[in-house]
DNA sequence: GTCCTCACG
DNA sequence: GACGTACGTGAGGACG
């Protein structure tokens, strides 16, 4: 290139256009996991300019950092921009990468803008005759269209000119900036003559000529709210005026004639596309591929199938071909030799999936039927250990289930393997029953997990979900192979190879979206979390369920058959009353009698028409003074229990008398884990009735139970995140938080709150935690929705702070549609810009509500995962039993239960560092509501 | 399967 | 001015 010819100097505005990419494009990851939208269209971008539009000259424009010139003029500008988006941050980096790979000057200038640079280098190149095309679609480089100098706009192709400048400002270019300055700019803070927009402007500007003109010419003006405004803002204006105005004279990093259009090196280029999984993009270039290990490849392949290829090609018109291995062909292993390749395999990988068949879903009770292991996307196994044969496929020559756990002990123990798991707590369960402890089975990860601190409240974490969703893939499903209903069949009598398709594939399925949901763990910061909390819990819960909790059975018997014989007493009297027989446990049929026959007033029929007969509906007759839906509420309550507790309890216990819950680690919204088959975590605790029920979980002969709960955890993790001084102070000093909260709302000294005053302070100080609402403090309480108002508004008044909160989370759940607790779990809350008001403003609740449930939820965890090791240390032998939210209990020896007592305590108050102290209270007794 | 109701934090 | 309402769960019975 000589310089024979005037230059043509293109710039491209990159800080402009990486943003404009983020948000057009889909996302899109690399096969590392790091988000790649924004580089992939800028990769697009200046590969197309090199193809089509080079000029002689070329160079991309950047933004060195927030501070510059501007910002001392005027210290609000562009302050309130938010910081930039999780996954758009680390693709600043690799769009510098990217015009290095390329080999065009990347220029950047700390204490200016680019659009600053931009200027100085297209004033540049006017002054030595030459042109200048600017890659931008930003409406503050028009000021510099003319003389030679254009623009265009990179998403769109097409050109800015004179008629596009017009359109935008009503003037010429060489008068946007006068426009500009006059109207003012909301998104970079400039401020403008407040009352003068667009038209305005234009039209202001157009009359005088310039900004000047137009500020000396105000004071003769006809007397108008404008006239008024200009005079008041003219310095506002003029700061505005610095503020949009290009700086022409910057010096220039590099000089221009160093900006010649080079040829990259196609091997540098080609690896660095290839390691961003732009594979498309290499065949279209005429390059060839750089050859990645096989596993590498089938991973990136995996990787860029997550990406959704229809919404791809609608934005941007390209697509990216991506080909991940089939889901097939995968072995069935049946000798030793066999597994023993396949260790080794996994040695040499450093990484397995692992997963565990078995006849049934409860792990503590079925049997393992299978083991499928999985080293590389598409390379998978499936070892059938007990297939029973069908007819057509007799079983074949099968590793004994203590043979395989023998080959695969070493494996699985290995400290240089990763062992990977969709749902680990079950696999676990399911080898320690079949011989290897999974104390053995280390290191690990879940993908469950992985995914659940990353996506609450936004997905479902079973593997199929994941699965549809990562790898757009939908993996054979456990009733294909088992069938449904009469035709079910146990994994055992499944034909070994359709078991191998399907057992196979689960581990196939797993390990790929490992490498879907790993990488992006750190750039979403939910790498602690994982690693520190949920991972370890696993075992820990294993632990837990596996040990159960002893029940009385006889007390149980009796409780039921004491249940049975009152509700039928009832139920006579309950008939008697209502003047014909009916099912009591009939909604629809109570409802029918209650308003339609008896023709009792205050009923309310919900959205099926349905006469709606809830307790708080019951309540209301009986307040009226009514005695038939008095006796149904004793009634429900006993079916309620009866149905609930004693019967199912006393079905669900194993043979021991003990009950084995399962907790569920990925199903709330919040991060709290859940219990089911059976619930324990809501076992009666409120009637005299329930405690009976509660007084049927028992310490074995010999033991204690220990229970420890946190008081009012979310309370102070709501002084502490909302920075409350009063509340703060008042759990610091260990006073009755409701009682002070009842003194300040109220005007009242603490010494003379009733005990109704306190219930309404306890009613608001419950109703913040939940984002409270006039009309559900008014139903708590019995008032009127007015008077409810009154009182948040008063607690508003005396703690602004947790207005502000709440305003807070809102906002955050608004801009990044979720919220995070302190220890950086993520909170979807889909439903936020829902425009169905009632959906939006329960989404709002939500967002208030999920950093404090969550908040909590993450401190017990902490606990538990602390405690066990530090039960051992102590040489006590103490066992967790069971998690209520926010309170443990423990089953331990009688002569080591203080110990036990004061030792839990001080875990559990310490697994937080807050800005008010963490209280545990903590019970011995025979049983869980001696206890508790 | 879905609705209603109710047990817990 | 109407909307529909406190946050998070799981289980059992009725009903279609």
């Amino acid at each position: 290139m000589t310089q024979t010819s005037t230059p043509h100097l293109v710039l491209v505005d990159g800080s402009g256009f990486i943003f404009r990419a983020f948000h057009a494009l889909p996302p899109m990851t690399s096969p590392a996991g790091v988000p790649v939208n924004a580089v992939y269209g800028f990769t697009n971008m200046l590969s197309r300019l090199l193809r089509e539009h080079a000029g002689s000259h070329l160079a991309v424009i950047f933004d060195a950092g927030r501070h510059t010139f501007r910002s001392e003029i005027y210290p609000a500008y562009k302050a309130h921009r938010p910081e930039a988006p999780e996954e758009l941050r680390p693709q600043f980096a690799l769009v510098r990468d990217a015009t290095r790979a390329f080999n065009v000057p990347g220029i950047e200038l700390p204490g200016w803008e680019a659009d600053d640079l931009i200027a100085s280098y297209a004033r540049a190149v006017q002054a030595i005759g030459g042109t200048c095309t600017i890659v931008s679609s930003d409406k503050d480089l028009m000021q510099l269209i003319g003389n030679g100098v254009s623009m265009v706009d990179p998403m769109k192709q097409q050109p800015i000119g004179l008629a596009e400048v017009e359109k935008k400002f009503g003037v010429t270019p060489d008068k946007v900036i006068d426009v500009q300055a006059l109207m003012g700019d909301s998104s970079d803070n400039v401020p403008g003559v407040p009352g003068i927009g667009p038209k305005t402007a234009s039209a202001l500007i157009n009359e005088f000529g310039t900004l000047e003109a137009v500020l000396s010419a105000a004071p003769e003006m006809k007397k108008s709210k404008k006239r008024e405004m200009l005079i008041e803002h003219a310095e506002a204006a003029r700061i505005s005026r610095r503020l949009v105005e290009l700086a022409c004279d910057v010096p220039l990093p590099v000089a221009i004639d160093e900006l010649t259009v080079k040829e990259p090196e196609k091997e540098t280029l080609a690896a660095w596309l290839e390691n961003m999984g732009f594979r498309s993009l290499i065949s279209r270039m005429g390059m060839a591929t750089y050859a990645g290990t096989e596993a590498h490849r089938a991973a990136r392949a995996t990787a860029e199938a997550s990406v959704n290829p229809t919404e791809a090609q609608a934005d941007t018109g390209i697509s990216e071909t991506v080909t991940a291995p089939p889901y097939s062909g995968y072995e069935t292993v049946r000798t030793a030799e066999a597994l023993e390749r396949w260790v080794a395999a996994a040695r040499e990988a450093g990484l397995c999936a692992v997963d565990t068949e078995t006849d049934g879903l409860d792990p503590l009770s079925a049997g393992i039927v299978g083991i499928s292991l999985a080293t590389a996307p598409g390379k998978a196994c499936y070892v059938p250990l007990r297939h029973q044969g069908t007819l057509e496929e007799p079983a074949g020559e099968q590793l004994s289930p203590d043979d395989a756990i023998t080959l695969l002990r070493p494996l699985m123990a290995d400290a240089s393997v990763l062992k990977i798991f969709q749902n680990a707590k079950f696999d676990l369960l399911v080898f320690d029953r079949a011989g290897l402890d999974f104390t053995d089975i280390s290191p690990t990860d879940d993908t469950m997990l992985l995914s659940y601190v990353q996506s609450a409240g936004l997905h479902g974490q079973g593997m199929d979900e994941l699965s549809a969703l990562h790898l757009g893939h939908k993996p054979i499903s456990y009733t294909d192979v088992t069938g449904t209903g009469r035709n079910k069949i146990p994994f055992a009598q499944v034909a070994v190879s359709k078991a191998t398709d399907y057992a196979a594939e689960d581990a196939d399925v797993t390990l790929r979206l490992w490498y879907a949901l790993h990488p992006s763990m750190r750039a979403n910061q939910c790498l602690a979390l994982y690693e520190q909390i949920e991972r370890p819990l696993s075992p820990v819960l294993a632990e837990m369920e596996k040990t159960g909790i002893a029940i009385d059975r006889a007390a149980l018997s009796r409780l039921s058959e004491d249940f049975a014989t009152r509700m039928a007493v009832m139920e006579t009297d309950i008939h008697a009353e209502a003047g014909r027989e009916f099912n009591v446990a009939s909604p629809r049929q109570l409802g029918e009698i209650l308003f339609d026959e008896m023709g009792l007033k205050g009923g309310k029929r919900g959205k099926a028409g349905a006469w709606g007969t809830d307790s708080s509906v019951l309540q209301d007759l009986v307040d009226q003074g009514h005695a038939l839906p008095e006796k149904v509420l004793a009634w429900r309550q006993l079916a309620k229990l009866k149905s609930t507790y004693t019967d199912a309890l006393l079905r669900q216990a194993t043979t021991d008398d003990r009950v084995h819950t399962s907790f569920q680690m990925a199903i709330t919204t919040t991060g709290r884990l859940s219990s089911n088959e059976p619930n324990l975590q809501n076992i009666p605790v409120r009637t005299e009735e329930g405690t009976r029920i509660r007084q049927a979980f028992i310490a074995s002969r010999g033991k204690k139970l220990i229970s420890a709960d946190y008081s009012q955890i979310e309370l102070r993790l709501l002084a502490d995140a909302a920075d409350i001084p009063a509340l703060r102070e008042a759990f610091t000093q260990g006073q009755d938080i409701h009682t002070r909260t009842a003194s300040e709302v109220f005007g009242i000294p603490a010494e003379e709150i009733d005990s109704l005053t306190r219930r309404k302070a306890k009613a608001i100080n419950f109703g913040i935690i939940y984002g409270i609402s006039a009309f559900g403090l008014s139903k708590q309480l019995g008032i009127s929705p007015g008077e409810a108002r009154t009182y948040i508004e008063a607690y508003f008044t005396r703690y602004p702070g947790i207005r502000d909160y709440m305003e807070r989370m809102r906002e955050q759940a608004r801009e990044l549609g979720y919220v995070l607790t302190s220890f950086g779990r993520r909170c979807y809350v889909p439903g936020i810009h829902d425009k169905n008001a009632a959906r939006r403003q329960y989404a709002e609740r939500q967002a208030i509500n999920a950093p404090l449930q969550g908040g909590a939820a993450d401190i017990i965890k902490r606990a538990m995962v602390r405690l066990p090791r530090a039960i051992a240390d102590a040489g006590l032998s103490a066992r967790m039993l069971l998690q209520v939210h926010d309170e443990l209990l423990f089953e331990t020896s009688e002569d080591e239960a203080p110990r036990v007592a004061a030792l839990v305590r001080d875990i559990m108050e310490n697994a937080a560092q807050l800005s008010v102290p963490l209280v545990v209270e903590t019970g011995i007794g025979n049983n869980w509501a001696e206890a508790h």
